[in-house]
DNA sequence: CTGAAAGCGCTAACAG
DNA sequence: CTGTTAGCGCTTTCAG
């Protein structure tokens, strides 16, 4: 195995001026710096992570913790967990996967060890039992969502209030008067994971504000589920006109479903979703949403991670809450006059 | 931080107790291990993950590289991450994502850094450019896929032309005499992905083996596709009466436009997939399909890996085929009587 | 701007 | 069955 002592021997330079040549952390000259760099090019020299780590006390790893639950969107995780991978490249760190199974000893496990540096917890519950751990723990971490009570952690999702209201609003504004929201799956709420919850809340809030008349629906994604659920909508609120839906899944059957019951998107029926927005456009009836910026949230996790690294913590935003960005396409049309 | 001497010293015992304690690398008598262990419970003791790599030169990570292309289905490689990370922890090991994006460069970094001690490379290519570099590291490497040339590298797969043949001999034993396959999207035959050609190999020789008249149709999977491959695939081959499906977000709507066609699945036309189980079975018409064993491929990998880590790679087979598991349900029927 | 040298915390001979 | 000790390969004071 070739080491820095013999890099710097072919350099004809101290081991310690290798290590700086590489880090940058001391002022090197430039004709010092080329035979360094040339040494460790004819050598094939890498630097031993697990020495690295135990001497600088940072393994420039990160833990990025996925969720198996139920009802959560496989492509959502999926692209979420690339762009952590992606963001932290460029800022020279690995990333390390962890299953939400392996709980709370999983975690502290990696981050006791020194195997990480810092952690990215994804599908963080209103009352999540990790909380106290990631709060004690001497490793910074960054939430995905928002716990009930987020003081003294690092967190950050789409404003998924913000983007219940902006479906709501929308509507209200083509001059549907009365709407619904089609939600998630009823473990996904029973579980009080926040967002889920949070688009209830806005949704409601932006409907009475307005003046509709509303209904929620929280939704499995069953194969027969998407008809079920249109006649039962149908049913209750005969004058629906505006459909939100925070349910990916059942989207492309729920819109199938409403056409097969006689109603035509959009003509007779607006829809939005809150959903990724590859989601929304590859659908035969290109759907208005809010798009889920997953990409957006991991590299953001990531910058807030690094800050923390770095920075020492100060500064470092307690709460992110990305603002909706709302893609008008196909699947909404103003209300018929009455 | 609290370190083995610690340990050692509330135990009363020397350092290298403690480590041979914590590994089983020796005996140690049952009081002394009793001692140790009180004593690392007292004290919360955890090894430091850097120090033990730079010791053991075992760094306890396994690196897994995950596709970002298109035309994969992402729950499938989700669930394998996941099945690579579960297995992994079962052997005290952890998992270092990768992203295809990062190259043989990526590989070649974690590899050399000794960052990690094994690879699990996905979705490799007919004639992969990192087939070479994978023989030449000093590391272990399992691959899912086979290359168009692997003696040298330990593979694994469903045996996909197995599959292909599966599928057809279950539709010639009903009695159908037409069938067409519907294939992944072009771009992954391009790339010369080799399930999907083995697909159309095994698709191919048995509907010769049984005189059946036979199509191969690539497919993406793009909003109407369905439709216009439904039509296309009646067009071309009328008396059509077996379909076999290789291509997972295409699978639902192309039943959809078949019944819209007027045809009844099973009635007028048997459909087979080869797709994940949960998949399969959660169609509105569960679909007869062959597994992809997703999970059961990562377990497996895993355990070639560790038997390459410890048995010095000898008797580890160089080529796992996975026999296809057929599961009839009800989208297949004996052909009308003609 | 560069070197010397002291560890980082653990493992694994070697010695008993 | 247990202890002593020499590193593992790098980073980072401290000194110049």
């Amino acid at each position: 195995m070739v080491g820095i002592t013999d890099v710097a021997r072919r350099a004809g330079v101290s081991p310690s001026t290798v290590s700086y040549a590489l880090s940058g952390k001391r002022p090197i000259s430039k004709e010092t710096r080329q035979r360094v760099e040339a040494a460790i090019r004819e050598l094939g020299y890498r630097p031993h992570a697990g020495a690295r780590a135990l001497a600088s006390s940072k393994s420039n790893v990160l833990a990025l913790v996925v969720p198996l639950r139920a009802g959560i969107h496989v492509p959502v995780v999926m692209q979420f967990a690339v762009s952590v991978v992606t963001a932290a490249r460029r800022h020279d760190h690995d990333v390390l996967l962890l299953t939400q199974e392996e709980g709370e000893e999983g975690l502290r496990r990696v981050a006791e060890t020194a195997l990480v540096d810092a952690l990215v917890v994804m599908d963080v519950q209103l009352h999540d039992p990790r909380l106290p751990l990631l709060r004690n723990l001497d490793r910074p971490s960054v939430l995905i969502g928002f716990p009930a009570e987020p003081s003294g952690l690092t967190c950050i999702d789409l404003d998924f209030r913000a983007a219940g209201e902006a479906c709501v609003d929308h509507l209200a504004r083509l001059g549907h008067r009365v709407v619904a929201l089609v939600g998630s799956p009823p473990e996904v709420y029973v579980r009080q994971t926040a967002f889920a919850q949070r688009v209830v809340q806005g949704f409601t809030a932006a409907a009475d504000r307005a003046g509709l008349s509303c209904r929620v629906h929280p939704c499995e994604a069953a194969p027969g589920a998407a008809r079920a659920i249109a006649e039962r909508l149908l049913r209750e609120q005969p004058a629906l006109t505006g459909v939100v839906v925070h349910n990916e899944p059942l989207l492309e059957p729920l819109i199938d479903a409403f056409e097969q019951l006689g109603l035509r998107v959009p003509g007779d029926l607006s829809v939005t979703a809150i959903c990724p927005d590859e989601l929304a456009a590859s659908l035969r009836v290109p759907v208005t949403s809010v798009a889920i910026p997953s990409a957006e949230v991991g590299e953001r996790a990531v910058e807030l991670l690094m800050a923390k690294l770095d920075g020492g913590g100060t500064d470092v935003p307690e709460a992110t809450l990305l603002p909706p960005r709302l893609t008008e396409r196909a699947s909404t049309a103003p209300r018929d006059a009455p």
